[in-house]
DNA sequence: AGGTATTCACATGAAACTATTCTCTGAGTTAGG
DNA sequence: TAACTCAGAGAATAGTTTCATGTGAATACCTGT
C-alpha cells in the first residue's frame, strides 16, 4: 500500500521532461508548415477564386503518407476560413477522412457525415441511400454557400465501394441552385486516377499538386522544431532527432511516423526513469511502435481471421515458406478444434491477402509449374512480436 | 532433342446470400373526451 | 378521436458462400531426326 503511494509521490513530484506531449500527436496542427511553402502557394492560388464564391478547380493532391497532405490542406482552410469569416463570405470547409471506419467508408455514411457536419441529423441505416442524397442537396442549396469539400484517403474510398460516389458528387454543381461545391481529393496512392471513370477523373483532377517526400535533413529540421515544444531543454540526447529522422527517410519520408517514433521513445524514456532520452530508449520505441502496429491490426479483426493469423503461427516455425494448401489444412484443424465453423478456401485466400496489405506476412504468387499455382507465404514479423501475439490470439480464440 | 499440350492448385471476380442493425409505416390498441 | 404500441417491410453493411473463369510453368506427350 506505502509501495503504491510512495510511487506517485514520486512520480508527481519528478517533473515530466515533457512540457507538451500534444505537439507530438498526430493531430497536432504547427503554426507553419515547412518545406511545404511552394505546394501550400500553390493550393492557395487554386483554392483562392472560392473567396470571391467563384468554384475553383478541383483540386487532386499526390504523395506518400506523412508527407504533410493533410496538414498543408488543412492549414491552407484553416486561413481561408479566416478571411471568409471576416469580411462574411459564405464559405464553408469540410474535411472528412475516408478511411474512418464506421464514419465515412462507404457511400451511404460519407453523405450521411456530410449532412453531419453541415449540422443536420441522420440515421445510421434504415434509409435509402438516394433519399440521403435529396437531404443532402436540399440542405446544401439552403445554406447557399461554396463549399469546399475535402476527402482525405479517397483512394481507399474508390477502392471499396467505386467511383460513383464521385461522380455523383461532382454531378451535384449542376442541381444546385444557390450553392457550389468543390471537391479537394487527397490520396496516398500516387496512380490512384488511372482506375477511374474518365467522366469521374476529367472533372475531378482539373489540377493536381504532387507532395514530393521529405528527405532526412528537413525531416530533422521539423522534429526538431517540434521537440523543442514538446520536450525540456537539453533532455533529448545529441544524434536522437538524426537517428530518428535517418530512419523516416528511410521509409519513404514518413514524418508522422518519425513524430510518433519521438514521442514514444519519449514515454518509454520517462517511465524508465532516465533523466534524457537516449538513442537505446528510440531502438526500444521503434521495436514497440512495430509490434503495437500488428497487434492493433490483429486484435480488431474478427475471429475467424484470427484463426487464419494463427495457423501462420503455428506452421512459421517449422518451415520459412509455406503455401495457401498448407495453412488451410491447419486452419482447418483449429475451427474443429475450436467447435467454430470453417470457412471456404475462397475466403481464406481472401484473408491471406488481407494479411499481405497488413504487412504481417509476405505473400507472393507463384507458380510451381506442374503442381499448381498459391502463395508463397512467409511470416513478416519480429520473433519476439510472435510470441506475444500468440498470446493473445490463443485467449481470443479460447484455445487452450 | 525440341516443341506442344496438359494439368495442377490455387488466384481472382462477380453475384448472391445471411445475419444484424436500424428506420418508417400503418394497423390495432388504448385512454380520454 | 388522438396518441401510443408494435409487428412487418425495407435498407445498409459485414462477412461470407457459390459459381465461374483465369493462369504460369513443370511435366507428359508427341514428333521427326
Amino acid at each position: 500500500m506505502m509501495g503504491i503511494t510512495n510511487f506517485f509521490e514520486n512520480f508527481l513530484k519528478k517533473d515530466s521532461f515533457f512540457i507538451n506531449k500534444k505537439v507530438l500527436l498526430p493531430t497536432y496542427v504547427p503554426e507553419a508548415v515547412i518545406y511545404r511553402e511552394e505546394q501550400i502557394q500553390e493550393a492557395a492560388n487554386i483554392l483562392a477564386p472560392a473567396l470571391r464564391m467563384e468554384k475553383p478547380s478541383s483540386l487532386f493532391i499526390y504523395g506518400k503518407t506523412g508527407t504533410g497532405k493533410t496538414l498543408s490542406v488543412k492549414h491552407v482552410l484553416t486561413s481561408m476560413c479566416d478571411v471568409a469569416k471576416n469580411n462574411q463570405i459564405r464559405l464553408k470547409t469540410v474535411y472528412i477522412n475516408c478511411k474512418l471506419k464506421r464514419v465515412a467508408d462507404t457511400e451511404y455514411r460519407l453523405i450521411a457525415q456530410l449532412i453531419n457536419e453541415l449540422g443536420e441529423d441522420i440515421p445510421p441505416t434504415g434509409l435509402p441511400t438516394d433519399e440521403v442524397y435529396t437531404i443532402f442537396y436540399a440542405l446544401l442549396d439552403k445554406k447557399s454557400c461554396l463549399l469546399l469539400l475535402v476527402l482525405d484517403e479517397i483512394d481507399q474510398l474508390t477502392k471499396k465501394i467505386g467511383d460513383e460516389v464521385l461522380y455523383n458528387l461532382t454531378r451535384i454543381n449542376t442541381e444546385l441552385k444557390n450553392s457550389q461545391i468543390c471537391l479537394i481529393g487527397i490520396s496516398n496512392n500516387l496512380v490512384f486516377s488511372e482506375n477511374l471513370d474518365p467522366r469521374v477523373k476529367s472533372s475531378l483532377s482539373e489540377e493536381e499538386i504532387i507532395f514530393p517526400p521529405y528527405n532526412a535533413l528537413q525531416i530533422q529540421d521539423i522534429l526538431r522544431k517540434r521537440a523543442v515544444l514538446a520536450f525540456k531543454e537539453g533532455t533529448l540526447k545529441t544524434g536522437v532527432v538524426e537517428k530518428c529522422a535517418a530512419f523516416a527517410a528511410r521509409e519513404h519520408g514518413d514524418v508522422r511516423r518519425a513524430i510518433d517514433l519521438l514521442r514514444v521513445a519519449g514515454e518509454i524514456a520517462e517511465r524508465s526513469g532516465s533523466d534524457t532520452i537516449e538513442i537505446m530508449h528510440l531502438d526500444e520505441a521503434e521495436k514497440k511502435v512495430e509490434a503495437d502496429k500488428v497487434i492493433n491490426a490483429a486484435t480488431n479483426q474478427p475471429k475467424q481471421f484470427q484463426a487464419v493469423l494463427y495457423s501462420i503461427l503455428l506452421l512459421s516455425p517449422q518451415r520459412k515458406q509455406f503455401f495457401t494448401g498448407e495453412v488451410y489444412d491447419i486452419y482447418t484443424n483449429i475451427c474443429q478444434r475450436g467447435n467454430s465453423n470453417v470457412l471456404t478456401q475462397r475466403r481464406v485466400s481472401d484473408i491471406l491477402a488481407e494479411l499481405d496489405m497488413l504487412g504481417i506476412i509476405n505473400a507472393k504468387i507463384i507458380s510451381k509449374g506442374r503442381y499448381g499455382r498459391t502463395r508463397e507465404i512467409a511470416l513478416a514479423i519480429d520473433e519476439t512480436i510472435v510470441l506475444k501475439l500468440k498470446e493473445i490470439l490463443e485467449k481470443s480464440l479460447g484455445l487452450g
